[in-house]
DNA sequence: AAATCAAAACGAAAGAAATCGAAATATTGA
DNA sequence: TCAATATTTCGATTTCTTTCGTTTTGATTT
C-alpha cells in the first residue's frame, strides 16, 4: 500500500471514530509505529488531525475557532514560560504592539497590571481578553480579517494606528528558515509582521523551539531586525550555536 | 482512550452539567483519581475551569458579555424582526458598513448568502461571526476598542479603510430626541457613527421603537442624513406622524 | 469557637507506554 | 543506475499512570 493512500485510510478511520492510536494503526497496516507518527505528523502539519500522545483525534467539529483552540495547547508549557518572560518587558507608560497567534494570546492573558500603557494589536482575541483591564488602552488594528487566527491583515502600516510609534512590537513566527529569516504561509501574513515590526523602536520575537530551522514560502523578516528573541532551549544544537553568534540577546526559558 | 479525549470529555460534561466529581470521572474513565486530578490541573492551568475541593466547576460566564447579552434580550423579537428587513437590503458585489450594537449582531446573524460582498465593521463580535462565511471579504474597522460594546472608536474615517466607499451604512441609534437627531452618550461613540455615515452613498438607521424621544448628550448626525428607516411601529403617535411628513422612506416591520 | 473525622488532595517514586533522534536499510521513479 | 523518498532499528528521553504514605480540607459536633 502506498504511503499515500495509507494516511487517507487514517484520516478515514479518524473521521468514522474521532480517535485512532498509533499502535492500533501500526498493526492493521503492517508497518511499524514510528512510519505511522510520521503520518500522523504530516497530516496534522496540514492540519487535517491533531496529534496527540499515544496517536491522534479529529478536528473539533464546526468552528475553527474551537481548533484554534486545541492549537494554543501544544507546547503550551514552553508558550506560558516564553509569555512569562516576555511579559516582564512591558514597563508603565509605554506603548506596545502584539501580534496574533497563541504565543501571543497567552502574553496578553499573562500581562502583569500595569498604567497607562497603550496596547495595538491585529487579534481579536487579544484585544477582547485585554479591554476590560484597567490601566490600558487597547487599540485594535484594522484591516481584512484572517479567519484561521482570528485577526486582521495589515496593509500598510502608516495608517494602521495613525502613525502611532510603538516603544516595543512583540512579534510571534510561524517559522524560521535556515537563514533565519522570519517566513509565514501567506504573503498577507508576512508583509503584516513586516508592518507591525515597522511600528515599533524595539522588537522582540517570541518562538518556541518548534519553529526553527522550518521553511514557509513567505520571508517576514530578518532575525537580524530583532532586538530580542524570548524562546525555550529545545532547539537542535547547530542551531543554538549559529544563534548565539548572531549578535542578537536570546533569552531561553 | 487517549489521554487527550479524556480532557475532552471531561471538559464536555463540564459545559453540560457545570460541575464534575473527580470520583465521579475516575470511575467513569476507569483511571485512578490521582490522573483525573493531574487533568483537572492541567485544563485549570489552561484557564478551562476551575479546579476545587472535589472536583471542579466551569468557568463563570463573564460580566461585561453576560451584560451584553442581556442588552441582546431586551425588545429581541422587534430586534430580529428589524434586522430581518435590513438583511434584505444586502446584494451581491456591494460594499456595506456595520455599526457595532445588538441589532446590527442580529442583522450579522441573520444574513442570506450573498457573494463577493465587503463588510466592514467596528463590532468584533459582528466580525468573528461572519469571518468564516463563505461569499464575504471582512474588514474590521480599527480604532481604540470601547469594551461596552465590544467594537472601536474611529476618530478619522479617511484612514479607516483605506478611503473604502461602501454603497451601504447599517447604522444603529442609542437614542433619538425630540429634533429628529441620532444622539449618543459620549462624543467619541458619536464621532464613530458620523464616520460610518460619511463612509456609504446610502445609509440605513435600524432603530427600535424604545429609542425614540430620548435625549442624549452627543449628537451623531441628523435624520435628514439617512435614506432609509427601519423600525417597529411601537412609538408614539404623535412621533409616527412626524416620521412620516420627514420626507425619509421609513418601513415597519 | 474549638475539636473531630472521613473524604479528598498532595508529593514522591516507580513502572509502563509512547515518543524522539539519528543512522541504517529498503523502496520508488526517472 | 542514481537520487529521492520511505521505512525500520535501537537507545535515550519524555509522558502518562499508578501506588502509598502524609497532609489538607470541609462539614459536623461539642
Amino acid at each position: 500500500m502506498l504511503a499515500e493512500q495509507r494516511r487517507h485510510h487514517i484520516m478515514l478511520e479518524l473521521q468514522r471514530t474521532g480517535q485512532a492510536r498509533t499502535s492500533q494503526l501500526a498493526e492493521n497496516f503492517g508497518v511499524s509505529e514510528v512510519t505511522i507518527r510520521s503520518d500522523l505528523e504530516i497530516l496534522d502539519a496540514k492540519k487535517q488531525l491533531i496529534k496527540t500522545h499515544g496517536g491522534a483525534i479529529a478536528l473539533p467539529a464546526g468552528s475553527p475557532a474551537a481548533a484554534f483552540e486545541e492549537r494554543m495547547n501544544r507546547n503550551f508549557d514552553a508558550k506560558r514560560r516564553i509569555a512569562q518572560m516576555a511579559a516582564r518587558q512591558i514597563i508603565d507608560n509605554q506603548s506596545v504592539v502584539f501580534d496574533s497567534g497563541s504565543t501571543l494570546l497567552q502574553l496578553a492573558m499573562q500581562m502583569p497590571p500595569v498604567t497607562n500603557v497603550v496596547v495595538a494589536t491585529t487579534a481579536m482575541n487579544i484585544a477582547q481578553h485585554l479591554m476590560y483591564r484597567p490601566g490600558l488602552d487597547v487599540h485594535m488594528i484594522g484591516g481584512r480579517v484572517f479567519p484561521n487566527t482570528v485577526s486582521t491583515i495589515v496593509s500598510d502600516s502608516d495608517k494602521a494606528v495613525g502613525g502611532l510609534v510603538a516603544h516595543q512590537a512583540f512579534v510571534s513566527a510561524h517559522a524560521i528558515d535556515q537563514s533565519f529569516d522570519v517566513v509565514d504561509v501567506s504573503e498577507d501574513i508576512a508583509r503584516t509582521k513586516r508592518n507591525l515590526v515597522r511600528m515599533a523602536r524595539r522588537v522582540i520575537l517570541v518562538a518556541d523551539s518548534s519553529k526553527w530551522d522550518i521553511g514557509a514560502s513567505s520571508k517576514a523578516f530578518s532575525l537580524s531586525r530583532v532586538d530580542l528573541i524570548i524562546t525555550d532551549s529545545g532547539m537542535p544544537h547547530g542551531i543554538r550555536s549559529r544563534l548565539d553568534k548572531l549578535g542578537v540577546e536570546v533569552r531561553y526559558v
